[in-house]
RNA sequence: GGUGGGGUUCCCGAGUGGCCAAAGGGAUCAGACUGUAAAUCUGACGCGAAAGCUUCGCUGGUUCGAAUCCAGCCCCCACCA
């Protein structure tokens, strides 16, 4: 785990190279097809070399969730366990991690009516309106969010219209199920943030020097894709479609996109702080693949 | 050389005598996160724990009181020469 642009594909590589493992890539942007430089995907070779799976598993017009996450991911290592191999997990996406290790409650999936419904009516009265009316469905999920956060009270509201149970009703009847792998979690980030701040910038002019805007053109022009999509509002692509729409100026996407991605970073770290278990690998030291292993020889951390 | 416009806290930018440590936005930092998560949201943001202290190009002045008024100086921009 890391944030992005901390060096976490060049190390799972690398440990591909010294144990029999196979990767999964834990990743909301690498799962989609034809969007590969501006997600800083492993090139075509690098995955002939080392291959991922849950890499371009869905078009950007198909959503994908932690949920779907959490199924491929355990279908997949049950089936790399039982060929004796270990699976890594490699990746930046840490509710996906979240999901996969502690579960979540059994919620109806998304609905796009639905969806749409309460947009429209957020659109007409505003979300402190929409955020009002969970308040006399679900009071207790109502309290806990900002009336300002569309999509959690999208989220709520919509558990509630689907599956007639409110999202609280939801969660008190989870049931913790325990991890079924011994697992030993890294974390890879460079000390100085500063650091990481210059490895974003520096990458995020060579994706436009290898031809991000062009990728970008492309998707554009199938004519189906639009901004609201998971994919394209990924880091990058995001700003890179306002800038090919008219809305940013060539420096102004440059901008963005580079605090765009700085941000997600910092969230990204924020997730790790907190993460139990957890060993911190410096992005700039050496033989950082041979640390990895040391540790992990040293016992696998059991997660309860 | 002349005329006009302008110099505000990291950046952009409001503020034209007290209600101003100074609107708003951006950046940054910190945090939250249960099927959109590369998403979405929250807080802090001159210094100080506080009392308080130091800021609005510089110097001086007017005033009980100045980012705001006056004088001189420095710099930037536009036009004229």
């Amino acid at each position: 785990m890391g944030p992005t642009a901390s060096g976490k594909t060049a190390l799972a590589c690398e440990l591909f190279d010294s144990m029999p493992c196979e990767l999964i890539s834990v990743d909301s942007a690498l799962v989609y097809k034809d969007m590969n430089i501006g997600t800083a995907k492993p090139t075509e070779q690098e995955q002939a070399q080392y291959p991922h799976h849950l890499i371009d598993i869905r078009d950007p017009s198909e959503p994908y969730s932690a949920m779907d996450f959490r199924s491929d991911a355990l279908t997949l290592m049950k089936d790399i366990t039982e060929r004796g191999k270990v699976p890594v997990l490699v990746g930046g996406t840490m509710l996906y991690f979240k999901f996969l290790l502690e579960g979540a409650a059994n919620l109806p999936v998304a609905n796009e009516k639905i969806r749409t419904q309460i947009e429209l009516d957020a659109k007409d009265k505003g979300w402190p309106y929409v955020h009002e009316q969970l308040g006399k469905v679900d009071p207790e999920s109502a309290a806990r969010l900002n009336p300002n956060d569309p999509q959690r009270i999208q989220r709520a509201l919509e558990v509630y219209l689907i599956s007639g149970k409110t999202l609280t009703q939801h969660w008190k009847e989870q049931q913790q199920e325990p991890f079924p792998y011994e697992v030993t979690q890294f974390a890879i980030c460079p000390q100085d943030r500063k650091v990481l701040h210059e490895r974003i910038e520096r990458r995020f002019h060579q994706m436009l020097e290898q031809g991000f805007i062009d990728e970008v053109k492309s998707l554009q022009a199938r004519g189906d894709l639009h901004e609201d999509l998971p994919a394209i509002r990924a880091v990058g692509y995001r700003q890179v479609w306002e800038h090919l729409n008219g809305k940013l100026s060539y420096d102004e996407m440059v901008f963005k996109g580079v605090v765009a991605t700085r941000q997600l970073a910092k969230r990204q770290i924020t997730w790790l702080r907190s993460w139990s278990n957890l060993h911190w690998l410096n992005s700039e030291a050496e033989n950082l693949a041979q640390s990895a292993l040391k540790i992990v020889e040293s016992g696998p951390i059991v997660v309860a």
